[in-house]
DNA sequence: CAATGGGTGGTTTTT
DNA sequence: CCACCCATTG
């Protein structure tokens, strides 16, 4: 490696990339302390000093993003080439991976199919159905999100159904906690209930040849554990955002390290922000134990944020009692004062947000740019007004996470089909797509079916083949027609799929041959931007292949899906193999010379991209793509590892910051540390007195967070934004490594900026009263006039302001709707109106109706 | 039996 | 603004 590379790395992190391989060691690295930037040069000290082949390490992160990230990171370090060949992804992915290969040896099939929080909790819900009256009579309702989170945490502890229910039967095994319920009580019945739950939830994903997310894990283990070749190819494994690991990561992570016990890890007890999700810090220590050689390296000079915004951030995690103290040093100036500021409602709040942003750039004459800023937020739902405000001002902004790309129902229709084909197992893809789009097969036809498959031991898609062939008698009300437009395409792409076509043209055929868009437009009100969404499939579809196929050129390409060390072991060391490990059923008999070819068949490119969809939680969209100067809303918690010269965090408020939910506060306050480090030059932190909660303006509190940080140490915020003067400036550039403005630029920009913001920001105008958005004067605002361009035909239709979804952010514009229904008299027409409390004079295109009176509302309203 | 529309209630955080 | 439940209609 260049002498370059290490030259900019200080004492500490120089230790750790130089540490020697053979010795457990962990990085204890604080927020902005470069470790991603040591764990990449790590990587590449390893290849390059201490002849560690990239095929032979293995590095963990904590989402795709994190991987991609470090990909492109290293390829800059070590080339492209190299980079590929590392094992490098989430725990999740590399297991998914690593399952499809070997599937037979922890008994599974290769064509499983990853079952997402979605399927999981429709599974759970039939399940429940069955204990409902049962709970009825006991007052008891069961929320399916609850008993997922609860099967979920078992799954990640590694409690299997008969634990779960051994310890129930068995009080001496119980917690003292539940010690107490009596027998046959309320919260006995529950776990009872849970228990059995998560036993036939598990029973339901196997018949369905379908692992979730916990499974990818165990199964994961499983396979590591009990047959340690698979792992053998592991020289050294790396794992990003220890602090985060549950413990089935963390038995993969020693599984995985068996063979050579040459581990990395990199954490900080102070991020740990997954503890809902089962994570355990404990890990840390865990791991000293089981590596009783490990060293630790700190990683305490802060290379992000000025003084000042560590002070604040410091401040707030500090108040943890139980946490162990810990020194963050930053070579930047003090800088201006974070800010803490409070507005009467949320739209004050973000309209702050929009403004400031806007001033900023003045202010600093465009040294800032849209993509400079975040907004990071609790929850995701809390983004809409600020998404509003934005919209408003007309400042670009993507919401990152949100309701996922891959959670789309338009999305989910196309997959369904894709799974079905793959895995005809699979019932929440067959179910779906048998009747997408309607075919006039509904749920009874449906369950009729299922339960035939379950009677004969088929998969249900064979039913209905055999239905349709007329091998098998029709369905009371007839139903063999109307299976011709499923079965049909479905043998159609099957028959492509399996002769290796690419999952885009798979895509675009099935498109075709269910004619979708129609589908849609006939359906759907926003047809159009839901019609992109497919489009978008499609090209991650296409960038998919791409990568794919350029790997697949590789001898041993590590990506995701990618062939990976067991088949080339297999070959290298035939005699090695564990032959006793393979299973009774029949696969058994699987050899290596065999297993090629069996392979081939196993790794269509469909299954590989139907596991990357499942796997990746967003997209970058064309629009992204092609423009990605924007300011970025997301949650705190996807903001993880990510930083921005400028970062607002609304909403700090008791109820919101800690969540009224959540378990453990100290979590939360952590969380808002995390937040906060992730600003590097300027932060904002505000709250608001009201706050729209379930349609109700609720009274809020600042968050204890912050006020007795405020309370303690006044001097760590400021009541009003900086105003920026040179030497702020001059501080900006220097820690974003930019050249200060042009000071003509910023009078410029500034006098510019306060001449049209009277104008362009309405929220300025003098005069106002807190709740005048929400009750604007009827006279100057719009309402459909019917008639003119709706009389023709006869239709029903909705007109929306703002259609706000992230896909297509064009908030604010009037959409029609028609639903061509011509047997409706024509003068029924209806209209729906989605107006936010911020949209108040909106742009209507010339080509729809004029517009007569609006009702005041800040709700949907009809007419 | 299936489709459709209307009404309603409810949203932490993510692989 | 979704997902879900219900009533009505085809």
């Amino acid at each position: 490696m260049q002498y370059s590379h290490l030259q900019d790395l200080n004492q500490a992190q120089l230790r750790a990339v130089e540490h020697d391989p053979n010795i457990p060691l962990q990085i204890l690295a604080g927020p902005g302390s470069g470790k991603t930037k040591v764990l990449t040069t790590r990587i590449a000290h390893l290849i390059s000093q201490r002849s560690i082949e990239p095929s032979s390490i293995c590095a963990v992160t904590f989402t795709n993003k994190a991987a991609n990230e470090m990909r492109e990171r290293l390829s800059k370090l070590i080339g492209m080439e190299t980079t590929s060949l590392i094992r490098m992804g989430t725990f999740h992915a590399l297991c998914a991976m690593f399952l499809r290969r070997h599937a037979n040896l922890v008994k599974l099939n290769g064509n499983f199919t990853v079952c997402d929080s979605d399927e999981s909790k429709k599974i759970v819900s039939k399940l429940l159905k069955a204990h409902r009256v049962k709970l009825a009579t006991k007052a008891i309702t069961l929320r399916e999100e609850a008993v997922l989170s609860l099967i979920s945490k078992a799954k990640s502890k590694g409690h299997s159904p008969d634990d779960v229910l051994d310890m129930l039967e068995d009080p001496s095994k119980r917690r003292k906690a539940q010690k107490k319920a009596d027998i046959g009580s309320i919260s006995a019945l529950i776990d009872q209930t849970i228990a059995t739950l998560y036993r036939d939830y598990e029973r339901t994903l196997r018949d369905n040849n379908s692992l979730d997310f916990d499974d990818l894990l165990i199964y994961g283990v499983r396979l590591f554990r009990d047959h340690r070749k698979v792992g053998k190819w592991c020289k050294h494994i790396l794992v990003d955002e220890f602090q985060d690991t549950n413990t089935m990561q963390y038995e993969l992570m020693q599984h995985i390290a068996a063979a050579n016990r040459c581990v990395t890890i990199v954490g900080d007890p102070d991020q740990s922000i997954y503890g809902w999700r089962s994570a355990e810090v404990e890990n840390l220590q865990r791991m000293r134990q089981d590596f009783p050689s490990t060293i630790q390296i700190l990683l305490e000079h802060n290379y992000r944020s000025t003084g000042s915004i560590l002070a604040a951030s410091v401040a707030i995690v500090a108040q943890d009692k139980s946490r162990i103290p810990k020194t963050l040093h930053t070579q930047h100036a003090i800088g201006p004062n974070p800010t803490l500021q409070a507005f009467p409602s949320e739209y004050e709040e973000a309209t702050f947000i929009a403004t400031e942003i806007k001033r900023l750039l003045a202010a600093t004459g465009d040294m800032l740019k849209w993509s400079d800023f975040a907004v990071l937020l609790r929850y995701n739902s809390l983004s809409r007004a600020i998404e509003s405000a934005l919209q408003q001002q007309g400042i670009p902004n993507r919401v990152l996470g949100g309701h996922k790309f891959f959670e789309r129902s338009e999305v989910k229709d196309i997959l369904a089909y894709m799974q079905v084909i793959d895995n005809p197992q699979f019932i929440p893809a067959f179910s779906r797509a048998v009747n997408t789009p309607s075919r006039g097969i509904g749920e009874k036809t449906i369950s009729e079916m299922l339960t035939r498959a379950a009677t004969l031991n088929l998969s249900p898609l064979e039913v209905a083949e055999r239905i349709y062939d007329e091998q098998m008698p029709d369905i009371k009300p007839p139903v063999r027609r109307k299976l011709k437009s499923f079965i049909e395409p479905i043998k159609n792409l099957r028959k492509l799929a399996n002769n290796g076509e690419l999952p885009s043209n798979l895509i675009r055929t099935l498109l075709d041959l269910i004619h979708y868009e129609n589908h849609l437009k006939k359906t759907q009100p926003d047809a159009d931007s839901r019609w992109d969404n497919v489009q978008e499939l499609i090209n991650f579809a296409r960038e998919f292949e791409v990568n794919e196929s350029s790997n697949l050129q590789l001898p041993e390409s590590p990506l995701p899906g990618e062939r990976v060390a067991g088949e080339n072991d297999w070959e290298d060391h035939p005699d090695e193999f564990d032959h006793n490990a393979f299973d009774e059923d029949g696969i058994a008999e699987i050899k290596p010379g065999a297993n090629s070819k069996l392979a081939s068949h196993r790794d269509t490119p469909l299954r590989l991209f139907l596991q990357a969809s499942m796997l990746s939680t967003d997209v970058q969209t064309q629009d992204s793509r092609a423009d990605n100067n924007k300011v970025t809303i997301t949650t705190c918690h996807a903001a993880k590892g990510l930083e921005w010269p400028v970062v607002f965090v609304p909403a700090v408020e008791k109820g919101t910051f800690p969540s009224s939910r959540a378990e453990d506060v100290e979590e939360e306050r952590r969380l808002l540390y995390v937040a906060c480090t992730r600003a590097q030059g300027l932060l904002y932190l505000s709250h608001s007195t009201g706050r729209m909660v379930s349609g109700e303006t609720k009274p809020q509190e600042i968050s204890e967070f912050i006020w007795v940080v405020k309370r303690s140490t006044p001097g760590l915020f400021s009541a009003t934004p900086p105003n920026l003067s040179r030497e702020d400036r001059t501080l900006l550039a220097s820690v974003l490594h930019r050249d200060a403005p042009d000071e003509a630029k910023v009078s410029q920009r500034l006098e510019e900026h306060y001449r049209t913001a009277g104008q362009t920001s309405w929220s300025s105008r003098p005069g106002g009263s807190t709740n005048r958005y929400r009750q604007p004067p009827s006279t100057s605002n719009f309402m459909p006039n019917s008639d003119a361009a709706l009389t023709s035909t006869s239709y029903q239709g909705n007109l929306y302001f703002g259609s706000r979804t992230r896909h297509q952010p064009h908030a604010f514009v009037l959409q029609r709707r028609l639903h061509q229904q011509s047997h409706i008299n024509p003068v029924q027409i209806k209209y729906t109106l989605f107006l936010e409390p911020h949209c108040r004079r909106p742009e209507v295109p010339s080509s729809t109706p004029r517009l007569g009176k609006l009702y005041p509302t800040n709700r949907t309203r009809k007419l």
